[in-house]
DNA sequence: TTGGACTTACGAAGGTCTTAGTATCTACTC
DNA sequence: GAGTAGATACTAAGACCTTCGTAAGTCCAA
């Protein structure tokens, strides 16, 4: 008897709300079962340990996450690496609020985000790497 | 009898996917009518007209927007600055995917996202104004 | 092999979102 | 004042999201 399956129609693109809760602690942890993540969640955040299930299991049928038996639990293990969501993430955001142009983007961030000193060196010094290399 | 009322509980702070649509047209076009916005959209979106008048109902049921009665018709104008709903969105992407730490955004969005050099060199002279700035 | 502790599968409730139809209202024209 | 065109209010269906309880499965120990 199939257990376990059912394919969805469109294919998922991002991650829902609590989804992205989970993904933050698998992407921390590397994997874990779904004790795993529910001891990194905030104590406060008194999930029951069904619903954790539910989610990871609705994760996998998403393809955000595989499963593999390990003795008696599953663990599961990201499909998608934080760097790629992340640039997939800003893209879309790109897209749909910021005119597709990035650049705007960048520009709102550091005007008017709290940013150190040194993390715009940080980034100046990024840019200017980045604009070397286009140099060549 | 009061028509047109209702609070909502919690307050409300991020527009769903069809809303952001409707705002990015009202940001546009600076105030409008269903009508009006309605024409501002794809042709192939084929959206009927009560269901653009609900979406803007709800959206100033949710204080995104107010209406004026103009004529037969209400107009429409955002509450929201588009440049406010940016940074808010930014602050928001920050904290739940990138740690909260904006200028791991800036480098993601700097090393992969397919940007001109002319969109680097002006982020560059943001950056070189900012830094002076600061040092004033 | 029976019990117990723990795990997974499923279903359902309650919420929001998107869409659109129907009914009501409004203003203008004849 | 009645008719009509166009606008608004309301309701509802269907989809998805979040949460959890219940039932069923699994493994180990006594």
């Amino acid at each position: 008897m199939a257990v376990r399956s059912m394919r969805q129609k469109k294919k998922v693109e991002f991650l829902t709300e609590v989804e992205l809760e989970f993904m933050t602690e698998l992407w921390a942890l590397g994997e874990g079962s779904v004790r795993d993540v529910l001891a990194q969640l905030a104590p406060e955040r008194n999930l029951a340990y069904t619903s954790a299930a539910t989610i990871l299991r609705i994760m996998e049928q998403k393809n955000f996450v595989t499963s593999e038996k390990r003795g008696k639990t599953f663990v599961y293990k990201p499909m998608l690496a934080k760097d790629a969501y992340q640039s997939k993430t800003l893209r879309n955001l790109s897209d749909k609020l910021f005119d597709g142009t990035p650049a705007t983007m960048v520009a709102r961030l550091v005007s008017d985000q709290g940013m150190s000193e040194e993390a715009l060196e940080e980034i100046r010094a990024l840019l200017d790497r980045r604009l070397k290399d286009n140099d060549s």
